[in-house]
DNA sequence: CTGAAAGCGCTAACAC
DNA sequence: GTGTTAGCGCTTTCAG
């Protein structure tokens, strides 16, 4: 097991002393650095095959070239897609990306949140399960660890978000231009800002009209919690249209339907939102609104990278498709 | 900006030298160490609500508590799914884990090999684009570093992976016994073991019949190559199955099919190949073979933590579905 | 059973 | 412009 060499066999190799050396490395060739010794340092550098040893430099920083993603679920595609920006913005910038899985269990957030101050982040993306321990937040802001919260909005914590209230609202506006007025919404968890966004959007449209939905439900964002509901209030309600807070749960809406003899769209409009991959594998094509995860994690990344971290509200995109079509007035 | 405590205050706290205190953190109590001693460390911890800080830790060892994976796209749900699994394990060994997504890009995964050995991290979990960058595989083992492919066979390295060849002889034996005959296969892309080892698997099958395949395609894993490929054989060929090497190429043969009016599963059969978990929302639904993703994760982890890499290869399942289906002998 | 001391590899004052 | 020096916080011989 042969060491790698350091920063002192290219220093000698070049015939300067280390500190010359790391000044190349770090770009702080003081004013003016000699070329010649700039090149003779890196030569050396090359000759070697040398690279930094990470530890020694973050110790010596106190602080990491790390930065960190805390998320419910790294399988949600739609996380995935958001880890993938921030991944991308930090290998640019030459930083190792940690993931950490919450498992959506605030316990497991609250101890990844200790990790990442033992490890002298850089900084943090945390989308929260839920309203995140303001304990471990506060440690990391007091050792200098930036925070942002992405997707999900938490109160007092800069956030970079989609608009989903506007996004809902417009949604739901499309369903009703297209006829559609026995609406029922299926949201997400109450504690959680997207859904309580997403289904204040959807009640601004209505209430514009002057109208009010046949009902609402919370649930979990989940497939299986969609289609018991759905099933539920297709059999006791008279309805057109369902709503639901994301794509998963559309699909679960849209089995429901199938299983009742509710054909879709012509007997049950369906929405959902985030329009994640996959779920343009599904037929009819899903109605839904187009959320810049990919984007969320770029923005979140550069902001602690350059240090700069403010709240920042992203723009969402109506995505039209097969389950919502114009139908006659009844 | 506050500092965190250190080893020093809490030893000074305790009333007692940082070897000491060090010893407890590491469960290094020597042979025996004093109870009442070990206690007062302990409860010095607490008060400080001290925590190590990794920096220093992993270059007084030369080697950092992380775990990383490396593979080609974690917005993949069945790279995610792998990756779960290592993440859960090395979290519960109290390590990080590093995400590294090569972008199915050879280059890009070898900086990031290089990367991993500045971090000298205790073990990578590498899901290679193609064959993987020797030399940089070669430095990290000169230096400790355990490499560990996963799903992805690499010649000389251990590896992690299912049983693709076996998978896919059993899915062909399946379509055989349903009365399937006259079968195209559209494979991965060929530098690719997974790829090879299910086409392999699948030629067996019908060998073992004398049969052979109507025909046989390479393309990548994607869905637009599958939709094409798939429009391309149907036009110009006989044949009542395609099998594809993966479900996402499946589904693009579903739609090909359903364009070219070729109902699924009377017309022709389809089948794929991961079980992932999206495919479940596609109908009808999908025949396939289940590839456990997360338990690939899970073992490769648990190796690298216990310093015993050696390659093991999976069981795997057939999932039924509805896109293959018994049909009368013609 | 516990303490003293050295040093991992790097950076940042401070000299010159 | 470049070298010298002093640690960052931890672990680990080696003493005792």
């Amino acid at each position: 097991m042969i060491r790698q060499p350091t920063i002192r066999q290219v220093a000698a190799l070049a015939g300067v002393s280390p500190s010359t050396v790391s000044r190349v490395l770090n770009g702080n060739d003081g004013q003016h650095m000699r070329p010649a010794t700039r090149d003779r340092v890196l030569e050396a550098i090359h000759e070697l095959d040398y690279t930094p040893q990470r530890a020694a430099r973050s110790l010596r920083r106190q602080r990491s070239q790390v930065l960190a993603i805390l998320l419910p679920d790294i399988s949600n595609p739609f996380f995935a897609l958001l880890a993938r920006g921030v991944e991308a913005v930090a290998f640019d910038a030459g930083c190792s990306t940690l993931i950490c899985d919450s498992d959506n269990l605030v316990p497991k957030e609250t101890r990844y949140l200790s990790l990442l101050l033992a490890e002298r982040v850089q900084g943090v993306v945390l989308v929260p399960v839920a309203q995140p321990d303001r304990d471990a937040i506060d440690r990391l802001a007091r050792c200098g660890v930036r925070v942002v919260v992405a997707d999900r909005e938490v109160r007092g914590l800069p956030t970079i978000s989609a608009d989903n209230r506007a996004g809902s609202r417009m949604l739901t506006e499309h369903l009703l231009e297209l006829g559609y007025r026995q609406i029922a919404y299926i949201a997400g968890p109450s504690d959680v800002s997207t859904a309580n966004d997403r289904l204040a959007g959807f009640l601004d449209a209505l209430r514009a009209r002057n109208m009010s939905p046949v009902c609402v439900r919370h649930s979990p964002y989940t497939y299986e919690s969609a289609y018991a509901t759905a099933k539920a209030i297709l059999a006791r309600s008279v309805l057109d249209a369902i709503v639901a807070a994301n794509d998963l749960m559309a699909v679960g809406v849209m089995r429901a339907a199938e299983e009742l003899g509710r054909a879709v769209p012509d007997d049950l409009g369906v929405a959902g939102f985030d329009h994640v991959p996959w779920a343009a594998f599904v037929r009819p094509r899903l109605t839904t609104v187009e959320v810049p995860a990919r984007h969320m994690g770029t923005e979140a990344a550069r902001m602690l990278l350059e240090g700069s971290v403010e709240s920042l509200l992203l723009p969402v995109r109506i995505i039209p498709g097969e389950t919502c079509s114009r139908r006659s007035m009844r």
